[in-house]
DNA sequence: GACACTACCTACTTCAAAGTAGGTTAGCAA
DNA sequence: TTGCTAACCTACTTTGAAGTAGGTAGTGTC
């Protein structure tokens, strides 16, 4: 049974074998039902190994989000530049955001799912979330009146935030649309409103 | 250390008193976190009496969730007879959702968080929802084009759904404004459209 | 070629929480 | 009073997954 051959990596490498793994395995379970025997199982080493590399399960899923994170700051750099048009401003916030789900679905798989179980790691991924719709809450406080606290803003960008989480979380699940459709289902809703499809 | 009078109750009130503290543990906690040893003490019991009454801890969320789904029901009929306007169509389910959360904000809670960990959980969890919400669909079949199961449709329904949910949590954790308060933030997002807002 | 470093493994412990076996006593009925 | 039913208890087993102790063997360095 020595037929198996060992394959060395650098730490380094091992280390992101693993959190590829984590992603998958995040996305696809959830993190409770998630094992480390299983992450380990995917990365090709076992539980051990993924302790050598992270002190527990939360600290890897906190590696997990801060890799995700740093993606999306990347991308948000490019949405940041100032529109005049709000309409446009809007309307390229949404893609963008769409975009980064259709390049990396795994990724915002476990962005967009926010564990139940450990409240821990709940604080962690509703932290990096609101950090990933910041850009929301800054576009809508120049539409909502009432300065940033007001209750009003707030209850607007959680129905926005979480519609648009809904929507990326339906894609994914339903890939036939187009990014741009879904785009437009999005502005049809919360841009243009349902009133304009009612005859009046 | 006798000291401690044993209630004995019926079986009925028994049940309803789990029932009760099972709401409240389910809310407050969510299913993973929920510990059957924390249920039975909130109900007055210990553990093995709840074995008595129900299954398995699943068994006994199905029970919570059927009674929440029961109370829906009672209340969606005052929804279900037909107004001429959409608006007014439109606002009142908003209103008659938010009341529900107003009335009986433990049962909304355990309705709104669907378990992450427990596939069978989500799935019962997932049903009771669609039921509740599908007089959104309905109500959406009639202003966005292309039949029943168009994606657009879907998408939608997504949309306003999982958006109001938020924004009954959101509430939930913060109830300073008025019902009518925020029934007009989701009509002034959804119904009327953030264009409006825009100078143009 | 020997040494050291560390990636990697097998086989274990720990622990929390679900679920259970079996006995005890309240409360009703005759 | 005597007894039967079932509501209730104490104390246990089971399970499943996180985390660990301690050893083995590739791989670069001298």
């Amino acid at each position: 049974m020595k037929s198996r051959v060992r394959k060395r990596l650098s730490a380094e490498e091992r280390r992101a074998k693993i959190l590829d793994a984590a992603v998958s395995a995040f996305a696809r379970d959830g993190y409770e039902s998630t094992k480390m025997d299983g992450i380990a199982a995917r990365a090709g080493v076992t539980k051990p190994v993924l302790y050598d590399h992270f002190a527990s399960k939360r600290a890897l899923f906190l590696a997990v989000l801060e890799s995700i994170r740093d993606g999306l700051i990347a991308r948000g750099k490019a949405i940041a530049r100032d529109d005049a048009d709000p309409e446009q401003k809007f309307r390229r916030s949404i893609d963008a955001f769409l975009e980064f789900v259709e390049l990396a679905p795994n990724a915002a798989r476990v962005l967009l799912t926010v564990p139940a179980g450990d409240p821990v790691a709940a604080k962690l991924s509703r932290e990096v979330q609101a950090g990933a719709s910041a850009g929301i809450a800054v576009l809508l406080a120049e539409l909502v009146p009432g300065g940033t606290s007001s209750w009003r803003l707030q209850g607007s960008t959680e129905f926005l935030k979480e519609g648009l989480h809904a929507v990326a979380v339906w894609w994914l699940d339903n890939p036939g649309p187009t990014r741009e459709e879904i785009t437009e289902v999005v502005l049809d809703v919360a841009w243009v409103g349902l009133r304009t499809k009612a005859g009046r």
